[in-house]
Formats: C-alpha cells, structure tokens, sequence
DNA sequence: CTACGATATGTTTTACAAAACATAACGCAG
DNA sequence: CTGCGTTATGTTTTGTAAAACATATCGTAG
C-alpha cells in the first residue's frame, strides 16, 4: 500500500469554508510531556476500537497495519497513565479489546474540542494575496 | 544536519498553557487549490528575506539550504498568483531578494491569523483523562 | 574579462515514519 | 491437545521529504 496517512480531506480538524480555492487549515492535537497523546488518527483508532471489539479489526477497518496500531494503543495507554483500552489474548474468538470509560470520555472529550476548533476555523476567511490590509 | 524540521516549541503556532504535563497544541496554514500556501516555517523565511535581503543569506540564517528554500519561494510565487518576493541574479553582491509589498502584507496577515490561533489555544484547558466528563 | 556572491536547477544521499513481514504466546472451544 | 484469531513484539522493507551535493548562469565592479 502506497504511503496513504493523512490527506487533505481526511481529517475532521483541517476544513475551513474556503474562500474561492484559499483557505485556513489547521490541526490540533494533544501532547502529553512533549509526546503526542491523542491526534485525529489516534482518535478514530480508539472509536473504531470501541465499537470493534478488537484492534486487530479496528486497524483492518482503517487501512492501518495492527503492528502500528498496537503501538499507538501502547503509547496512548501509558501516556494517560491508566488505560483507555483494555486488552486480553486468547480465549473466544483469539481475545479482543474494548475501551474503558476512561477511552470513551477520553474520545467524546476530543471530538468537543475538535468541534470547537472547527467552528473557529469556518469563521475565519482568509484574505487574498495582494487585497489591502486591514488598516493599522 | 540531522532532520529537524518543525520539533515541538518550535512552532509559535503550537504551544498552549500546559495543564500540567497535558497541553492542547496545534498548527494552521494555508492551502491554495489544495497545496500548501503559507505556513509557519515559510512565513519566518520570507520574514528573513525581508531582513537578510537574499534567499541564501535567509536560509543560511535558519538553517535551512538554499535549494530547498528556493523551491518554497517559488512555490509561493506561484501560489500566490503575484511575486512575494523578486529576486535578481548577478549584480552587485551576486544579486538579492526582496519581499515586494504584497509578501509584506502575507506575512503581516500570517502573523494575525496565528496570533488569533494562539490566543483560542491559550483558552483551552485539557480535561485530564480519567476526570468526570462535563455532563451531557 | 575575471571574480564574486547570488540565483537557478538537476542529481544523489539520507533520515525517518509507516508499512510489510515474521513469529511467539495466549486461552478458550471443540 | 489442537485450532483459531487475537495480542504482542522483533525485524526488514519502502516511500517520501529534506538535506546534501554539484553545476550553470547572471550581472555588476574592478
């Protein structure tokens, strides 16, 4: 598979009402000691996750390859400092994994701030190269 | 030199008031049909066009190397759809560039835009996981 | 006409993140 | 105790953007 990740269009945080072909785009994320906490991938990832039941279905479902996904689950469980997802392996149906309440407020939590982010964008439009400034 | 593009603290764009370890961060740029117009790292360089009076000596002083700062002038030229910045070959000193008043006004309007993003993420508290979630 | 320092590009190398590949271990069902 | 699909990792490959390298050209000064 091509090198496929993150394009325009793909994240909920980047849209902006584009001012004829020129627009504001813009992303957030949440880092936690300097390290990349939750993002718009790692969110999703943790959805699809809940509503899975196993992250090895959660990463098929986005194209995301389970080494990367497990990762990312690891590094969002230690940065929290306690576990947004539970895992087990083995047992019926080779084991699975499901988000705590923790995960889940963790998600509702991002999705607000996402939401709020892009209603700011929408209000900005971004003026034209070469159009006046605003007077100062 | 090691790759050091945009590290985290770099980016007057990203910082936010840190809830202790946790901290809301976040970019924004520009797009025109699509393709990235303005950005932090291409403001500062056409800020230091205007200072250094050349596309080298403004690379040199960020670190960056000539060719690939040339092809972002270019490709700002171009999205904007008017000269930014002129640049001469030859001449006394080899030649230069300058930011025309247009790119002035990019970079002075960049600078609001970001400072307005700053602002909102500087509103912003994170809600450390675990905590209850504002209810709904 | 030569030297200088810049612009202008084409070419090659490198660094790194994501992807791909490869196993091991787990634990219940049968 | 075997099979299954998952979790859990280590290892290798690959795709890509940036960096590095290499020239050619430009135009004024001397």
């Amino acid at each position: 598979m091509p090198r496929r990740h993150q394009q325009p269009g793909d994240n909920a945080l980047a849209q902006a009402p584009a001012g004829q072909g020129l627009q504001v785009k813009g992303r957030i994320w949440l880092e936690r000691d300097g390290q990349t906490y939750l993002s718009w991938g790692r969110v999703v990832l943790l959805e699809r996750i809940g509503q899975a039941g196993s992250v090895a279905a959660a990463a098929r479902s986005m194209g995301m390859s389970y080494r990367h996904a497990w990762g990312l689950v690891r590094e969002m469980n230690q940065a929290a400092g306690l576990p947004l997802v539970e895992r087990r392996a083995g047992g019926q149906g080779g084991g699975g994994a499901m988000l705590t309440e923790a995960g889940q407020g963790e998600v509702t939590n991002f999705w607000a701030l996402a939401e709020q982010f892009q209603a700011w964008l929408s209000a900005r439009r971004p003026r034209q190269p070469g159009d006046a400034l605003p007077r100062g």
